[in-house]
DNA sequence: AAAAAAAGTATAGCACACTTTACTTTAAAT
DNA sequence: ATTTAAAGTAAAGTGTGCTATACTTTTTTT
């Protein structure tokens, strides 16, 4: 799964460490999320979402066939 | 956080077995996103919505304050 | 009332989201 | 060109989402 984090937060002119601050997590976790590492839980993706105010369906980019 | 799976599951009379098969989960993790145990992965509440015909923050009450 | 189906509890184990610390590379500012 | 800020990499540790197995309790059916 895809996600437009990065795309946002440059769009919003935010450095990574000024959303980690944000959603009370620490820098390495915005690279992760940004870089595909692995996936936001969702209680993350939902601070993100509302960090950007976007519904998490709109913030991450589901496909079909994701195994868990 | 809390959920609606257990409401709406009911509502659609399916059994918690039914509902794992249909999301490719054991019933053990139907029992326990339904009884609070723990919250889902964000792929799963996206399935899980999706099973609903539901957006994520319909199904999942998300509250204030919630500490990842 | 007895049998069968559905829901629940318990525990051990694995995978991965997230932290922490430390170091390196790239981009921006002076 | 040098410095500084931002972004990236690496690796060990913790907590928890999810599985698997086995057993018990509640609800439904006959």
């Amino acid at each position: 799964m895809k996600n437009r984090i990065q795309e946002l937060r440059k769009a919003k002119k935010v450095t990574q460490q000024e959303l980690a601050d944000a959603l009370n997590v620490t820098r390495q976790t915005i690279i992760s999320l940004e870089n595909g590492r692995y996936n936001a839980s969702l209680i993350l993706a939902h601070k993100t979402a509302q960090f950007f105010g976007l519904t998490i369906e709109e913030l991450f980019l589901f496909e079909d066939n994701e195994n868990l």
